[in-house]
DNA sequence: GTCTATATTGGGATAGAC
DNA sequence: GTCTATCCCAATATAGAC
């Protein structure tokens, strides 16, 4: 039933899927509607039944993965707010994260999404606020950290594994990605062993 | 005397002005040449006598802008490196660099480069280490931030900045501006007021 | 709903005059 | 060193068949 909803349906989410993976790892002009498509599996023809345009694809695939990012998911019963929010933050700040095809669209369209068109900023926006409001969340039920710590830090983790995927020096990428762990998680009153001087 | 290097050489640095200005403002691919050479007051085939090429020029146009940051700068003689450095924080996180036209390289196109030819990485990746080595020779002359803490500081204002940047609403924008502020400055051991909740 | 074929344009790069 | 004129390609979007 090759024009059930059902197949519609699904042939959006693959659209969408190798939208966001291509965009967030070649950037939006680096990529063409074609080569979407194709690692979709269709033509180009078939795109416009789809969507608009190529920037109305674009604010769609970023409400996708943010959509299908861990930390809108709903807590493990048995973690505590604090075991899982740690378990977050580590995830997060990932080597896995840096290579990823389908990262943080926060960390991975930081910059990119100031020259697109208002609707792209505004999904940005949105997802920003999500991400903070929900560490904001956990935090207050263990952590005497404020909200200008807890948004400073929800900065530090974004524009930490934002820098470890544009430096081409894999050495420092690690070691960003592991300071900002370690920073992260004592600002959030997480782990509070005192530091001291390397 | 149109043919004299001085000449060449001040045609080639309103170049790059206009260039990292628009860039970095624009989006790469939404600059052209055309757009570049008109803001420098030439025309297009004026282009090829300076530059090999459009990447070319932006690998050079963030060398350029790198160069001309206060960071780069020398301390001014009468203060301390504490003083110097809290005010090069406070001024790189004021929201002057949010609408500037030619805000900091690093923040401003922390995304873009990861998407370019090696070169342009290459010369983010140069320009970071530079400004992460800059803060590290100032803070531990009265700092006792371990170089993990310093690191973490660093990615955080230049996150922070670039999300102040992305977002479409201007009282989140400041708010993250002093938020990063307030948690860099403790970082660093420069004020230390204790946090409370809010 | 998906395909192929086609119209159209924007912009990078080169050639050659001054 | 800077200009104008030109070549050329890539990619968006549309029209129309199946």
């Amino acid at each position: 039933m090759p024009n059930s909803p059902e197949h519609k349906e699904n042939s959006r989410h693959r659209i969408l899927a190798s939208a966001f993976k291509l965009f967030s790892t070649n950037g939006y002009d680096n990529i063409s509607i074609n080569q979407i498509m194709a690692d979709a599996e269709m033509t180009r023809g078939a795109f416009y039944g789809h969507f608009e345009n190529k920037s109305v694809l674009y604010r769609e695939a970023i409400f996708y993965a943010a959509g299908n990012s861990e930390i809108v998911r709903n807590k493990p019963e048995k973690l505590s707010d604090k075991e899982w929010i740690k378990k977050l933050i580590q995830k997060y700040l990932d080597k896995n994260n840096v290579t990823n095809d389908c990262p943080c669209p926060l960390a991975a369209l930081i910059t990119d999404v100031t020259v697109r068109e208002p609707n792209v900023r505004k999904a940005y926006t949105r997802t920003f606020k999500r991400m903070n409001h929900r560490i904001v969340g956990y935090a207050q039920t263990f952590s005497n950290s404020s909200s200008d710590t807890v948004l400073a830090t929800t900065a530090m983790i974004i524009g930490g594994l934002a820098i470890a995927r544009a430096v081409d020096d894999p050495q420092l990428s690690k070691q960003l990605l592991k300071s900002c762990t370690i920073e992260a998680l004592r600002l959030l009153d997480i782990d509070n062993e005192k530091q001291s001087k390397p």
